[in-house]
DNA sequence: TTTGTTTATGATAGCGTTATCACGATACAA
DNA sequence: TTGTATCGTGATAACGCTATCATAAACAAA
């Protein structure tokens, strides 16, 4: 650095142009191109960016060079520059799970070819490391933050506030979002698949899931679950297991339920590869599914259309979460008012041969 | 912007310390922070980035000074004045397909502690997409670049190696290296599952999965594996389906080979959840695995493990590998030569009840 | 004591772009 | 014809930070 530096002052001072593909050391930057175009650097700045503020012959040229020279714009100084890094960061709380990967899919359906850089951190369930990683994440000036739950810590949410750019929170639904807010209520899918199981006519019914910090959004479903089966006097029982998600766990969920409780014949899983872990369970077992156990798991993931039986689950619509945030994202950034800040993007429950 | 500018030029002189916290329009700079603390801004950014050559005391007050303004670096300029964003671009095919996402953890696992953004990219499996990928992700000036596959266009090529950062490729095994390179042999993987079929005394024995550019790696493993079967006289079938790899295409895959060879008593998938859909479709038709058919999948994802009857597959170790990846990545960043640039990570048959 | 050596801090000059303004050239209206 | 608007282009000054060098202070050695 400091050598590039010193030799950049005393080696080229002007009319070095011939110069720069000789000496391979120097990275070709926008005025390298303005001297090979001959014109001034604004020019070629325009060119790359506003093609219609140049004239169509002057473009051709500067393009070319560009071209010649392999020049791809330095997008850090850019920011700088302008002031928008063209980049958007997106706090997920982990990869590990299969949820996220559509809505990121759906992100990244439209986001990059709008120019935008995706900046991707995961927080891995703790909430005291979104801080940082949000500090991190607004430290490149992002024209846009999503990040997924609603449910943050005060730090976070001044930080989120004072950011002063579009926030997107999404996966959740609340009251009182931080700007736009895209989701459905995990407690309204509780209610409605208490109500399906029951009406169905199970009388001992279980969730099964990890609690606590680590499946914040399960536990809002566990507890309205729990409260519409209390209410409809049904009897209910609750196994939980906090490490991470797998289709193991699903069996290790369903080992646990029928030991503690054996009377249970239906059971509603925190998401479908626990299901399909308990239903593989279950098989092993010679456990009928679903006469004498039914299973409904949760966000309709493929698995869940493809075993025998096939599971009855919640559908969620995950990638097209990810791309309507986008699509409200760049309509916001592009200067149109965007009108509903608060999108309930529902659920459906899909009925298979599981209950 | 422009607003702002012409602003602070008439407005704030100097000597306006108090009225940064008052019209909160104004982004909090390191001026700002280095005013209160009444120390010159170098000392600021020597406090946050080289705590040591800061005296304790001071360090302790610029800190919190920084705490109570809530001053986050803008790292787009810091990377802009350093000549190092401390960005790493990461280019892979697509997260559709789950055999990405493990190695990603792998990268994440690492880098971000070590102050590096991760900038992903997708492809898509299109190879010139990947062409104006890696310009954008260069145009961010990364201190490295990881990108999956070893097979690339000549443009891209040159633009990985001209770029004269670390270049990492993975997940493939190449003779000729960009730069480092960590992977295995796909080819071998091909030869081994021949083998290991052929041995087991099957005799009809096909590969399933999506060929041409779309699986450039499955392909390959394709290709020794119909050679070894070839060698050995064995009878061989290959089935191919290019819609993006599910459960789902697994079945329409098992389907098409019973219809097309029902003579077939063997198959390699390109992957575990093809061979988890051709499982699924065996219970539908009560074709019994292994006794009538036997299958072998390709990852050892989660799902190969937990089905009945378990499947025999081909353990890659794709966490590994990120954090592999990661770490010669970082020890390269931060000077030290790393010897290997060429590493074979392996692969290992993993034998369950399908087979 | 003087001199040399470290250590801590600050002033300054970029880093490679882009926003802004100014300017000359052309087109159009009065 | 003269004046005014429009268009295309370039000079310049930021953007917010850090590398570098200079300087002051503290310390060690002579």
């Amino acid at each position: 650095m400091a050598l590039s530096r010193a030799k950049s002052k005393t080696v080229s001072n002007d009319a070095q142009i011939a110069t720069a593909s000789k000496m391979q050391s120097k990275r070709i930057t926008i005025v390298d191109v303005a001297k090979a175009a001959g014109v001034g650097t604004m020019t070629v700045s325009r060119a790359l960016n506003h093609p219609d503020m140049v004239s169509i012959d002057l473009r051709k040229r500067i393009l070319k060079v560009v071209e010649e020279l392999g020049f791809i714009p330095n997008r850090v100084a850019g920011g700088l520059a302008s002031g928008t890094a063209k980049a958007i960061s997106v706090i997920v709380p982990t990869l590990n799970h299969p949820v996220y990967v559509p809505f990121l899919e759906g992100l990244y359906s439209l986001l990059p070819q709008a120019g935008y850089q995706i900046l991707l951190g995961t927080n891995e369930y703790q909430l005291d490391a979104e801080e940082n990683l949000i500090a991190t994440l607004l430290g490149w000036q992002p024209d846009a933050i999503v990040v997924a739950g609603v449910d943050h810590s005060v730090r976070t949410r001044n930080m989120l506030t004072q950011a002063r750019v579009p926030v997107v929170e999404i996966m959740d639904l609340t009251e009182d979002p931080i700007d736009m807010n895209i989701g459905f209520s995990h407690e309204q899918v509780g209610v409605a698949t208490a109500n399906f199981l029951a009406d169905k006519g199970y009388k001992h019914i279980a969730y099964a899931g990890m609690l606590s910090q680590l499946d914040l959004r399960g536990t809002k479903r566990m507890k309205s679950f729990v409260a519409t089966l209390k209410r409809r006097k049904t009897a209910h029982y609750i196994v939980n297991n906090d490490k991470p998600s797998s289709i193991g766990v699903g069996k290790a969920l369903m080992v646990d339920l029928l030991e503690k409780h054996p009377e249970v014949d239906a059971v509603f899983f925190a998401n479908d590869d626990l299901a399909a872990g308990a239903l593989f369970e279950c098989q092993r077992r010679k456990i009928r599914v679903p006469k004498d156990i039914a299973i409904i798991g949760f966000n309709d993931s493929e698995i869940a259309s493809q075993v025998n039986p096939g599971l009855t689950t919640v559908s969620t619509p995950r990638f097209e979460m990810g791309r309507l945030a986008a699509d409200m994202l760049l309509r916001r950034l592009r200067g149109t008012r965007v009108d509903s800040a608060r999108i309930d993007i529902g659920f459906r429950i899909v009925e298979r041969e599981s209950t």
